[in-house]
DNA sequence: GATGAATGAGTGTTCATTCAT
DNA sequence: GATGAATGAACACTCATTCAT
């Protein structure tokens, strides 16, 4: 049903599969769109069809129902979000701790490429759909290997972090980001909200590591919580 | 089809007012009912006024259409919550900070309890329609009010809050409880969740008292923020 | 996906020709195993393709349309149900009256190799279009000419037999297997059954027999059935 | 769409339920017009409800589903049809086996008088679905019965008959005259056609009185067959 | 000849809402 | 006020068939 020849050399010829990628693309992209200007609402797959220029049988073709794109479209988002946050916490852009949280905050904050209603309505369905749950499984390990990462090695900033407070700093920032833009506050962007976030990480970890002092022995084989944020399927 | 027939012994008075209230009350009952065990999925107006021994016209009759049937629930549940909240940030349990926002977490953690399903279905469909937002109102004068509450006086606690932080403080605990709750994380009830909740309020409440020392004019008629967390209708 | 490449070794004669063959011969199999696995509801054209090895286009090389693979289907195994009656009837394993009877009878009982589901569904999708018709002029043609075969010449055993005797000689026993198949009787293939079936035929003919003594004239030229059983297209 | 006053006489107040049972009348008759003038083909849902003069919401509120309306459709036909053929049996007509016999095939030959391409849609609707099996479920004790009462009693006229034999009986005939619909023979009213089919019936009936003597103990609770046709659910 | 991506008319079904009784 | 039969717009989804490559 797939590759059929193999792919000699590199992917000389990949008529129909170049013609497949785009055809889904342009289904994601129209979902998108109709997403951020109509709402969930607006959300039917007769239109996606038509906004992409497609018909509804090729929509199907490559969708196996309506939540497929969805879902799709969630998780190229979400890899998108991912690779920026892990791009900040690498300390790309600035190398402080509160450089790194500060651009991860960024991330999250500006994430979904400005489309709002898009973002909303994302969020919405996914919470509609039991979906939520396995849509954060990758974003569970990421943060998991996110803490520890900042958290071990040679310069190690942070002690091992338990189940619940890596949960909570992931999900506490996400929390408050999420419900505005689920309530359309109009401080969503500004500086001001960034940086309370900023401040409200920093000094939570500040409280980590007051309590908990940095970890002597950062070696994973004999980590406390060998996998954090993970206890889920 | 259902209990129709008036109570025989002493509500004589209030003969339609009365009966209208239980009319009301049975149908968001049901509401709840239906929600808890089936889904949003299963929430559907003629669904409800079967539950609710009601005619599906007698459901029309007192609310606009399924929408309002929601809302009232929605407010109904979060009265309550409010309320329990509000005796938390009193104090009448454990009248220092961390004690208030201990019990105040706590609350939020153990909310709508033994309905979770429901709690679940309600912040879906709040989210699905718009109504999130004008949901949002009495919550974020309440809040406002707590926060002055506590911050002011004689006794202050705390400096006057901004509205960024006020929104932060408010949703960063109710987004890490709620994403655990559709998520479904089995240490929400945890004493260690609820630990690590507290700290990270009490560790932000630090760090904004450290920058801003408690206002010196606590006067509410020259606050900063005259109504925070209220500049959407 | 499927045996693309030519076979190497001798067929190099044939080319097209064989190669043709073989691709209806995959469609037709494929529709038969479709058909037992899922029933009529499983076949699709798209199926039947994939599950040849071929590719919808091609099936429609080959196909006019959908109904045409149903048919083919159902020709083929009629034709080899028709030879082994054909055989049966010759008397090839037991040349008395009933032995030749009985032969056909479990012959038809069994035919289509066993595959019940499949044989259900090109019944159903026989009679589903109107092409049961036609199905049944070659088997009409075929019990004509057996009537005439067993009952004329010296060792004549019948008398000729009319048109409606014909008829339902062959559809009565026909209909009851058929219905058996369809409501999927246990005892389909038990020997009760086929005893049953076979004192019915021969009890029916004995009958015929007393009532009209063997055609003193079986010269088929002054036959009073000229076209027995074929007086539609 | 109809009469809406009450019946005047005993059934003082079924207004709903009258209106109801008009509706779903209506529903049945116009699927039973649209089956006769297009066939299977044509039988959709929308079409019917149409064609009722309801709505399609209308004829979901009776229908679980499009079979459920063919299901009644074929229920209604085949009661109608069991009646007559019960009355014939009954010796309503003449007493004498073969007369009841031949009242019985004449009754099956005639059934759905007036409305062949219906009767021929609703077999194929039937067969169409696995429905077939549980639709005969009646038809089954009801042979069953029928043989019984034949057969056994002081006037019996027939021993006990076996499973398969009943089968056989009830199914040669009806596949017999099955098979004449279905492939419109013309013959299918003729005298003739009849004649033929009482004398298999009746042959065959002799057959098996040779073989097994009447019954010498027609007590029932002895029978060898206590359930014979009804083998499968 | 073969391919398979694309088509789109058409289907069954749901459910919020109305209104005659 | 209460009832519930009726409504019908709207939706998700299927599949036989075509045709550019």
């Amino acid at each position: 049903m797939a590759p059929r020849r193999q792919a000699v050399e590199n992917n000389r010829r990949t008529p129909r599969q170049a013609r497949a990628a785009e055809t889904v693309s342009a289904i994601v992209e129209a979902a998108a769109q109709i997403l951020e200007s109509g709402g969930l609402a607006a959300f039917t797959t007769n239109r996606v069809a038509e906004r992409a220029g497609v018909s509804i049988g090729t929509l199907y073709q490559y969708f196996g129902d309506k939540n497929a794109v969805l879902l799709e479209l969630a998780r190229q988002e979400m890899k998108a979000a991912l690779a920026e946050i892990h791009s900040a916490l690498q300390g790309d852009v600035d190398p402080t701790l509160e450089g790194r949280i500060r651009a991860m905050v960024r991330t999250m904050i500006h994430a979904f490429r400005g489309r709002q209603r898009a973002r909303k309505a994302v969020v919405q369905a996914i919470l509609a759909q039991g979906i939520g749950i396995e849509l954060m499984a990758p974003v569970a390990s990421f943060i998991a290997a996110a803490g520890a990462a900042v958290g071990s090695g040679p310069g190690a900033m942070l002690p091992a972090l338990s189940r619940e407070q890596l949960f909570i700093l992931s999900r506490s920032a996400l929390g408050a980001i999420r419900a505005a833009v689920l309530e359309e506050q109009p401080f969503l962007r500004s500086r001001g909200f960034e940086d309370e976030l900023v401040r409200m990480i920093v000094a939570y970890l500040g409280a980590i590591i007051a309590t908990a002092p940095p970890d002597p022995n950062p070696d994973p084989s004999s980590d406390p919580n060998p996998d954090p944020d993970r206890t889920r399927a």
